[in-house]
RNA sequence: GGGAGCAUAGCUCAGCUGGUUCAGAGCACCUGCCUUACAAGCAGGGGGUCCGCGGUUCGAACCCGUGUGCUCCCA
């Protein structure tokens, strides 16, 4: 077979998935073995594979797929999340393309469009993951909407109300006016944004014409303010306290409160009290008794509460406000202003705080054990300093505003008669059953109750994810439940620890009495080169299924993984995508070099010279494995993957295959091949959960394999403790074949330029076990062993060895070499002075560990060893 | 306003409980090589007052305090 140049990833990508896929390798059934679960954070099916995600997800694949090596029989549930507000708006625009609006629409039709719209593009990201390599178990994609799903999503929420926890009530919501919707807190974004902060004069009610000047940065709510409010220990207000004020242009009378909320600093010290529009101002009404006038319209324009302006949207309001204000010589000034907006998460509109009527959920109860869970490690943080921002929210939890009023998602399952009476139950028949029992008559006249017209929150139905994935639900005993439950790692984005992660374990606690999983690993976020945030409205998140295309997707996982440590952000770096194109090409190339030497090998031959590359390469495996699985365990994937990148690199293909490589057209022993393949496909396999494909794809290039002997599946061995000896040998080694070769650099030899090599050392052993390495590695024709120095000769020292280079076509700078011999002496016996302090220090003698002292006294009579070997050198100079 | 974190080579970052010759990697840079696996490569090299200041310690990039600059989360 033609092996191509490079590494066709294309091709390789489509055949393994498939493969893979076909061998049943994603599916999980419980057996025997110890399961390793993970549930994938379900993409918003409106979602288009980002960073985010691309980085989420691998980590994801590689603790699966390494699992899976270690006998693990493991499971990957993927599925989406209906993301009611992000949806509900994809599909009102869609529709209003089409020039249908979706308020003249019933709601069964509405559901229908939506519906079609998600089978239509709501599984596209799980086949943008496909592309990527994750190995979920697609036989179980589960959707927040299925039947079963939405099911438990109503038990849920009639059991809680049965237990109090969920409750109607009217407080002050955050409303998105684009979306017509509330929002919990956690769906607001707080960002900064340049406004002006406006001092408006309200007229004095008093004979006199006395004005109070107040500050505000929101005119266009002064219709509904019931209130002027200052602090009671102000002394230009004193003699204002208990009169009242009149309310600019519209000249509602309204009472000059006292409280000492006030900030005497801030704009006049005098705050207009808007008890509809405002938390704060909200609070202050509740306390003094006021009243609350709604001036705004859920779309965002004044309603006829606000008698001026009605039906004009409220930023334009705020424009015209300002104008009349200055036309009624009412606006004293104005000046720029930095404050914290706060914006819909979905939307990006400013959202308006607002009172509402909604449904709450009573955190409180649940949060407490939830808090305890992790704070005693029963579910794990990696890393651990989240474990600070949870116990601070869980500690100040605030009850959770549910409902939405949008149609795309789990309706609220509550009836209402037509006196006000409220029915929750899991259907309409028991909500109807209710009904008749408690009030006979009335049901008699109006059988038909009303259901509410809201939704749940999206992230009530997200925080059932780990149960509901195993069907709790329905069977809470099932085998699968009992068997995957509770999962093992969650991995996820910390922006979501409030959103999911909290929730998560409230309800695993609530429902199952069970965590949902035992660790949670948080990514960083990624951003780009300036350290903005990727994200969509940026427009500075590459397109990843092109860079997958370009690149391939072990390139691209490479480049995600290779610098985001636990926890911390990942600056992305398209070198670093380069870095992995050439990384896939570099082990191309290495499988090429092997395979090039099969029909070379030849049985019967002497393999001692090979002996000492052999085992030193296997030493080092041993060695990178170990800190691999170290690595692994502190979730470190980005060192463990930069470890083996340069066992492959480095050891593999710059030292091992060249040491044991063959002459020109020379044969190689059979055994030695062998040994080389089978080094080979170990190292590939340490790097799999990486990159699968193009460690796949060299596996089976490598040799013919049997049915089902496929890297994914190929379990790690355990290769015990490394020959410690021997990995000091090999570094030995290196140091000499570097020195000889910068040497050779630095007195101008071409490569082709052969040289003598003459060794004076203690430990002739070791030369004449790597003798014919090192012969070919730095060009000798011959070394030999001397007991003194060699004359014309460039003299070197490599620890305490004297090497002697005899180079005819090299002109010889004896001044050069004697410069660089004092500099290390100089150096060394610098060393030792601080060396010699230490170890003359009473207290340090007295207080350092005795493997520091040992440490301590071995520098010194290695350097001092060492210096007396470049003095003799340096004294045979001349 | 409350909380978390960061500052190490030109860039992006490692450096795990303070002690293996006052710091490692990749990219970038310099020198030399088209050596039939790989120029997407090979060999060699240079480059750091570990943010400033103070402290603890026999010993500090690492611990403590403080200042400066930056980031994120929450209100």
């Amino acid at each position: 077979m033609e092996l191509s140049k490079n590494f066709q990833h294309s091709d390789a990508e489509k055949k393994w998935y498939a493969h893979w896929n076909n061998s049943g390798y994603f599916t999980s059934k419980p057996d025997n073995r110890p399961p390793y679960t993970i549930v994938m954070p379900p993409p918003n099916v409106t979602g288009v594979l980002h960073m985010g995600h691309a980085l989420n997800n691998s980590v994801q694949d590689i603790l699966l797929r390494r699992a899976k090596m270690k006998g693990f029989n493991t499971l990957w549930v993927p599925g989406t999340d209906h993301a009611s507000i992000a949806t509900e708006a994809k599909v009102v625009a869609m529709l209003r393309e089409k020039g249908i609006d979706k308020k003249k629409m019933p709601r069964d039709e509405f559901m229908k469009y939506a519906w079609e719209w998600k089978e239509k593009y709501g599984g596209i990201i799980l086949k943008q993951l496909e592309k990527l390599g994750c190995s979920a178990d697609w036989s179980r994609t589960t959707f927040t909407m299925d039947e079963g799903y939405y099911a438990a999503v109503i038990r849920v929420f009639v059991e809680l109300h049965e237990k109090g926890l969920i409750y109607r009530g009217v407080k002050m919501i955050n409303w998105d006016p684009k979306a017509k919707t509330a929002l919990s807190d956690e769906e607001v974004v707080h960002k900064q944004a340049n406004s002006k902060l406006y001092y408006v004069r309200y007229k004095v009610d008093s004979d006199t014409e006395e004005y109070l000047t107040v500050a505000t940065s929101r005119p266009e709510t002064i219709p509904g303010d019931t209130a002027v409010c200052v602090h009671p220990d102000d002394e230009r207000y004193k003699h204002l306290v208990g009169k009242y004020v009149f309310v600019p242009l519209i000249n509602r009378r309204v009472p000059i409160i006292v409280d000492d909320y006030i900030d005497l600093e801030f704009g006049t010290g005098a705050l207009k009290v808007t008890p509809a529009h405002d938390i704060n101002d909200y609070n202050l009404g509740l306390k003094h008794n006021l009243e609350v006038i709604d001036t705004l319209n859920d779309d965002g324009t004044l309603s006829e509460a606000a008698q001026l302006y009605v039906g004009m949207d409220r930023f334009v309001v705020r424009k015209k406000i300002v104008e009349d204000l200055r036309d009624a010589g009412l606006m004293v000034k104005e000046e720029d202003y930095v404050n914290q907006l706060g914006y819909s998460e979905r939307t990006d509109a400013v959202i308006e705080p607002k009172l509402s009527m909604q449904w709450w959920c009573n955190m409180q109860e649940m949060a407490k054990p939830a808090l305890d869970i992790v704070m005693k490690d029963e579910v794990e943080f990696h890393p651990a300093k989240f474990k600070n921002t949870y116990r601070h929210w869980m500690g100040n939890i605030k009850d959770w505003c549910i409902s939405r009023q949008l149609w795309w998602g789990q309706r609220i399952p509550a009836w209402y008669d037509s006196k006000g009476g409220l029915y929750v139950a899991k259907t309409n028949e028991e909500a109807h059953a209710k009904y008749k029992a408690a009030k006979p008559e009335l049901a008699a006249t109006e059988p038909v109750l009303r259901q509410d017209d809201d939704v749940l929150d999206t992230w009530f139905s997200s925080w059932l994810w780990p149960m509901q994935v195993f069907n709790w639900n329905e069977a809470p005993d099932n085998e699968e439940l009992k068997y995957y439950y509770p999962t093992s790692t969650l991995v996820t984005a910390p922006e979501i620890i409030f959103f999911w992660v909290a929730r998560m374990i409230m309800a695993g606690d609530t429902f199952m009495d069970k965590k949902p999983f035992d660790k949670v690993y948080f990514t960083g976020i990624v951003r780009d080169k300036q350290g903005r945030k990727m994200s969509k409205s940026l427009g500075n998140s590459p397109d990843l299924l092109q860079m997958i295309e370009d690149s391939g997707a072990d390139a691209v996982r490479f480049s995600v993984m290779i610098s985001s440590p636990a926890g911390n952000d990942l600056l992305f770096d398209e070198g670093h995508l380069e870095q992995g194109s050439f990384f896939c090409n570099k082990m191309w190339n290495a499988m090429k070099l092997l395979k090039g030497w099969e029909s070379r090998c030849a049985t019967g031959m002497d393999d001692s010279k090979h002996l000492f590359a052999i085992n030193w390469m296997e030493a080092r495996l041993a060695q990178v494995s170990a800190e691999v699985e170290d690595l692994m365990k502190d979730f470190r994937l980005s060192e463990a993957l930069k470890t083996i990148y340069s066992l492959i690199w480095n050891d593999f293909c710059s030292w091992y295959l060249e040491w044991v490589k063959p002459g020109m057209e020379q044969p190689i022993s059979a055994t030695v091949y062998e040994h080389a393949i089978s080094l080979y496909e170990r190292l590939l396999q340490l790097l799999h959960p990486y990159m699968p494909f193009v460690t796949e794809e060299i596996y089976h290039v490598l040799r013919d394999r049997e049915e089902g002997d496929d890297l994914i599946v190929r379990q790690l061995p355990d290769y015990g403790t490394p020959d410690a000896a021997i990995l000091k040998e090999g570094t030995m080694l290196q140091e000499l074949i570097t020195a000889v070769r910068d040497t050779r650099n630095k007195n101008q030899l071409k490569p082709k330029d052969t040289i003598k090599l003459w060794v004076q050392t203690a430990d002739k052993d070791f030369y004449t076990k790597v003798q014919d390495i090192l012969s070919r590695q730095v060009n000798a024709e011959e070394i030999g062993f001397v007991t003194e120095a060699v004359s014309g000769a460039i003299s070197i020292v490599v620890e305490t060895d004297k090497l002697y280079i005899e180079a005819p076509e090299a002109t010889i700078d004896t001044e050069a070499q004697k410069a660089q011999m004092q500099k290390d002496i100089d150096y060394l016996k610098g060393f030792l002075v601080s060396v010699d302090k230490k170890l003359g220090n009473e207290r340090f003698m007295a207080n350092a560990k005795p493997h520091v002292i040992e440490a301590e006294e071995k520098k010194k009579s290695d350097a001092l060893a060492k210096i007396k070997t470049l003095e003799e050198s340096l004294a045979v100079l001349g």
